[in-house]
DNA sequence: CCTATATAGTTCGTATACGAAGGTTTAGCC
DNA sequence: GGCTAAACCTTCGTATACGAACTATATAGG
């Protein structure tokens, strides 16, 4: 990832960009040895939070839409990493698992994850790692 | 926007992605009346910079992928609001430059930018704000 | 019981993203 | 000069994103 340039206007909006740019991609690579995209490994720990849960439940959890969750599932199925079962109760609900397949890595998925944090913000001070997430989640 | 669910995990990538997410959705509204997308106001504001760049200088300024350029640049000449020009010098390179239609409406996207920018940290002390777009520019 | 409305998911269309492969043109080197 | 490597761009394949339209199912009221 190039350096963000120096020269471009004094626009928050892009350093954000670029800044998720760069962890998403950071973390992306990490994720290659597994075949996991960084969404479908999102909608795993989703599941490891909480299993079960609908497809709606899920988007609210994970802030995705709708229409974006419903292909990163069919892909996920399709790859054998969770299942879909009908809601014995709502017919038009559907409940997402795990499969055995995505049990077995968990730990090390887990592990994962906490480190691309840890790389991510290697470069900043206790207080700034801190402060640094409550401004991501104050934004207005 | 949903907010950022309070149970998620520490997950600063996560809150990362949720912010720009954010960000992009509001901006991207605030363009929807001229009929333009965040990467291609992006395109205008980095040719508004330099004109006549090579669309590898652009990819480079806003760090982006050339396959990614090569498509928005694609449509932005479809409608009109740049034009591509062989390199007399260079027959492998295209110069882009913004059309008249672009141009028109130049002072109203610099206000537009500066305002989601305003109304985006709106909920930060002056102190936060810098803070802020530090952090984002030195993220690892 | 039946209709009006709301909810859950899917599908479609358009626009990113980006790795990889391919085509064209230039440049470096013997 | 001719060949190989490098630079620029496009195209292809796959995966997001997300608004909008559509289907199926529930639920509320009368």
């Amino acid at each position: 990832m190039a350096p963000v340039p120096i020269n471009i206007p004094d626009c928050t909006i892009f350093l954000l960009a670029k800044a998720y740019q760069k962890a998403h991609g950071q973390f992306k690579s990490m994720l290659r040895p597994y075949d996991l995209t960084n969404l479908q490994h999102l909608v795993l720990e989703g599941l490891w939070y909480q299993e079960g849960m609908t497809a709606a439940e899920l988007g609210k959890l994970l802030v995705l839409d709708k229409a974006t969750l419903s292909g990163i599932l069919d892909r996920m199925i399709e790859s054998g990493w969770i299942r879909k079962e009908r809601d014995p109760g709502d017919g038009r609900v559907f409940r997402i698992f795990t499969t055995e397949k995505a049990d077995r890595v968990k730990p090390e998925l887990i592990e994962l994850r906490v480190k691309a944090n840890e790389e991510l913000l290697a470069g900043f001070t206790q207080e700034e790692q801190v402060l640094f997430k409550r401004l991501l989640r104050d934004l207005s």
